[in-house]
DNA sequence: GCGATGACAGATTTCAATATCTGTCAGTCA
DNA sequence: TGACTGACAGATATTGAAATCTGTCATCGC
């Protein structure tokens, strides 16, 4: 058995997303995890000390994932309002991809995320730091006038809440999403833009 | 029988958020309803053709009540950014009250409303053309810049959505939401400001 | 010794029988 | 006549017994 293959947490996290992506959420089991390993879920909890704690791991990964183009964007030089605007767009596009790609795979990864909250409040943090990064290089720059980025990226981050919270996913539909996406995204930045020099 | 009352629509509504308090929203059923007024549950249905209908009528009312108090500042007469600011914080003390006033009935409502979502959707329309209204009356006082009003009420709307969108509602204990809400309107009153006159 | 196993107790889920509800309508009563 | 009733069919919800799962641990084999 076993695939003359050592059993790591990361293979144990690869065939977990799978039977997520075969069964479901509801009907994913750590029985099913370890029959696609071909071990014993004995086995699993060596390695995650429970079903909560393995689920968590998979939602950290995906979470990560996520995170990872946006970093790249946040820490780019450049004008920070254009830079700002590029950042926000590109978490838009990567959310409402992820939802018509695969909207089954999506709510799977939504529910599972509510229930690892620990790992979503990190990683909301780290994209209001991402945020606060942009809006402290603007401030630099003269280009923004902003008195506590940390306070204004959370602004930024509950502003924009509508276009890249799952819970409004079933409103990304809307024709209308690229307009509104246009105007909010003119107003902040309007809002944020330091008045010009003479 | 029947109290020697007629039947009303209005009776009726009234007894069913009778049943809904008592037994909630899993639970209530038109039988209930029925038995709460005394009639048998064919009558009812002589009133409403359905329980999603019944439903629907009692979520407008609530939605109507909801309305009242927004709709006034919204025809008052005084500096728009003033009362721009006054509306939403009104909306949003509106809505924190009721869920911190009695959460399980909220909930109710809230799972109501996602039922509704014709009468809900008017709703919101009617929520934004006030924030419209309040724009167009900035615009003509010469406080407020922008193109398009109905755009901009609801970027607006949209901005705020984190404060007054019941899927948040969890989030609405945060002992920061004070600054929060504090930052983000002053950061969309900026972006609608005029320039000033020389 | 170390990773893996499989049997086990208690918790959770499934499933099918049973009960209740929704919506209709022919008939009652005032 | 027209508001109301109550019996009914089909849909939905409840219930409790059986099956499955989670998490533990004494034991096995390398």
């Amino acid at each position: 058995m076993n695939e003359n293959v050592v059993l790591t947490p990361e293979r144990i996290l690869e065939a977990t997303e799978d039977v997520l992506r075969r069964f479901g959420l509801a009907k994913a089991t750590v029985v099913d995890v370890a029959r696609a390993l071909d071990v014993s879920h004995g086995s699993v909890y060596r390695h995650f000390p429970s079903k909560a704690s393995l689920r968590e791991a998979v939602a950290k990964r995906w979470l990560e994932r996520l995170n990872a183009p946006l970093a790249k964007i946040a820490e780019a030089s450049g004008p920070a309002p254009a830079r700002l605007e590029r950042w926000l767009r590109t978490m838009f596009a990567i959310k409402h991809k992820k939802v018509s790609d695969d909207p089954e795979m999506f709510t799977t990864y939504l529910t599972l995320a509510r229930e690892a909250c620990k790992v979503v409040k990190a990683h909301k943090d780290g994209l209001v730091d991402q945020i606060a990064h942009i809006l402290s290089d603007g401030v630099k720059q003269g280009t923004f006038q902003v008195t506590d980025a940390k306070a204004s990226a959370r602004a930024i981050f509950d502003a924009t809440i509508r276009f890249h919270h799952p819970a409004h996913a079933e409103e990304w539909s809307d024709p209308q999403l690229a307009t509104r996406i246009d105007v909010l995204l003119a107003l902040l930045l309007k809002g944020l833009e330091a008045p010009r020099k003479r």
